[in-house]
DNA sequence: GTGAAAGCGCTAACAC
DNA sequence: GTGTTAGCGCTTTCAC
């Protein structure tokens, strides 16, 4: 036992209170810097040190400072992710596969929600970035140039995702839009439908994949393809209400393309409480593939999105950074695939 | 203009290579803590210093570091946010409402996710611990004893959702889950369903409101209520697969409480599957009023919890104790209300 | 393997 | 209203 009366000088300014590995480190008998190690990198430090950190930490009941390390060594081990809303099933899907594998790598998650009209980004992400996360996960492609030049001047890790682009700020994971209401369009023309109808969210990917499915409608020899917009984010009412509004305008459609499950439900809900059969009388095609799609009565024929992929090449990406791997402008395109169950 | 030609020492460690509050008072020509004060206080600085402190933020794009201000500080401007998952409906509106009500009052969301097994927790909880966070909100009242005692000596404002009970960690915000299961059995009661049946996650809330339910059933002098239980988080397809199971072993089943909505949403889904009509051949009730309960067809009786006002009330709790009025021991009942549509 | 010194970028405390 | 000083708690750098 050393002594450990100093002189105590009052002390200008008070400390929180807590624990810190200054008392760890003086309890175990070793420098601050040596029980640092101890916890960070216990290969580097010998048995018996770490014997008694261990004892010290268990004692005093310590709980690291991230902040204060992350000050210090600029890696905060936080890493934010910006969706447009958690409420609905589509993204909701995408964070929880981006907590799991962020907690798996031992960083955590800041959220932030930026809503459908994009004017709340641009401060959100002011105030993420004051944050110095090791890594920012974005939903799509589609930002400010005012967010692009801030992001890039922060040096952070960006991955985009849900989308492709020629120009990513950073890194990308995504599918393309354009693709995906081609396929389905395809998948509809090769089963027979020929009257089809889009019913979209209002939002820039929904739209895309809308404007693609419609082209590519025109391209078989399609009727053209009436697209019904109803406001982002999407829900089962949108879709009942979606519905009757396009057999208002279009009676006799044969096949409805929606840009989201839950849109679909809408629709299917709809179909059933006028007595209209599906898919005998009215096919049904979501997006997404929740997990509810396969489910569903009948089962949902669908667009499925591999999110948990998504979200763990995007958590790849910002980790592999952080490790000192310099790999940048780093672009996956995941895909999709068109799951057909009985709502075809 | 000053002379800013120093000898430079060579810096014995490098930063981040930011722009710092620094460099933005150096550029206004005023002292760093005046450009802090402009920035945090405007009201307690001159009209000038404010222009130029402004005009060199905005020429050197500075963004400020809360990592730091949150070290010196001791207020992170941070909350986390504990819950199961937010891949279901009934957390993620929580979670949404959360994040909002936060970024109104100028505060950012961690998010973690504990899952259902518990084990997950403690562990989760020392990693945010380590941000220090000027607030957690806590899912449920059931935490283990060293979580308790973690929090405890922490000193971090901490509210407990979803629950009631008698010795709150520090802060509590919502409701009983055996007057649910009471109001539910006495709702149906009423209502003229005598065989209740309940589909139930395991999780100890929804077990609660099960248990609380089938008790209450045998005081209005009912059968016995059978319990099914469902792993946890509850999905559509474990309601689908719940009433098969309830039918077979309970045939003459009059009415179903389900734990969630989506539950109830299976339940319905395979009633519909299998011919039987809702609500004549099957009553339903389900548990959260999600955005979709209203427009099911049939519209699904629920059991209506205003998550949004737990979510502001917690914000409330968090933001008020941040700005240093001490009110402990707070404790809220928001209730809940049974909402009684077309399913029952 | 371990330690001393020097910051990371910011703000509380206390002047003036 | 503004500035000086001294940290917040940790980890980097460099030395032994």
């Amino acid at each position: 036992m050393k002594d450990e009366s100093v002189s105590a000088p009052r002390r200008s300014r008070r400390g929180s209170g807590a624990v810190t590995l200054h008392d760890v480190a003086r309890l175990a008998g070793v420098a601050p810097i040596t029980a640092s190690r101890a916890l960070n990198q216990p290969g580097q430090v010998s048995a018996e040190v770490l014997q008694r950190v261990s004892e010290a930490v268990a004692a005093t009941g310590y709980v690291r400072n991230h902040q204060a390390g992350g000050l210090a060594s600029a890696r905060s081990r936080l890493v934010a992710a910006l969706v447009p809303t958690v409420a609905g099933p589509m993204f909701a899907s995408t964070v929880q596969a981006l907590s799991d594998a962020l907690a798996a790598e031992g960083y955590q998650l800041l959220l932030g929600q930026s809503g459908y009209g994009d004017s709340r980004e641009d401060a959100l992400l002011e105030a993420i970035i004051g944050r110095r996360p090791d890594g920012i996960v974005l939903t799509g492609t589609g930002h400010s140039a005012l967010a692009r030049q801030r992001l890039r001047a922060a040096r952070i890790p960006v991955v985009e995702t849900w989308d492709l682009g020629d120009e990513p700020i950073d890194m990308l994971v995504g599918f393309s839009h354009e693709a995906v209401g081609r396929a389905v369009a395809g998948f509809l023309h090769d089963r027979g439908y020929r009257r089809l109808a889009m019913l979209a969210g209002d939002d820039p990917r929904s739209m895309r994949r809308a404007e693609a499915f419609a082209a590519q409608a025109a391209l078989l020899g399609l009727p053209t393809v009436p697209v019904l917009q109803v406001a982002a984010p999407t829900t089962l009412r949108s879709g009942r209400d979606g519905l009757t509004a396009l057999l208002r305008s279009q009676p006799d459609c044969e096949a409805v393309f929606c840009s989201s499950d839950l849109l679909a439900l809408g629709v299917i809900t709809e179909a059933q409480a006028r007595g209209l059969a599906v898919p005998r009388q009215l096919a049904v095609v979501g997006f997404g593939d929740q997990d509810f799609a396969a489910d569903l009565h009948p089962a949902l024929s669908t667009v499925r999105i591999d999110s948990q992929a998504m979200a763990r090449q995007a958590v790849r990406f910002i980790v592999d950074r952080a490790d000192g791997h310099e790999v940048s402008g780093q672009s996956v395109d995941i895909g999709f695939s068109i799951v057909g169950r009985q709502s075809t």
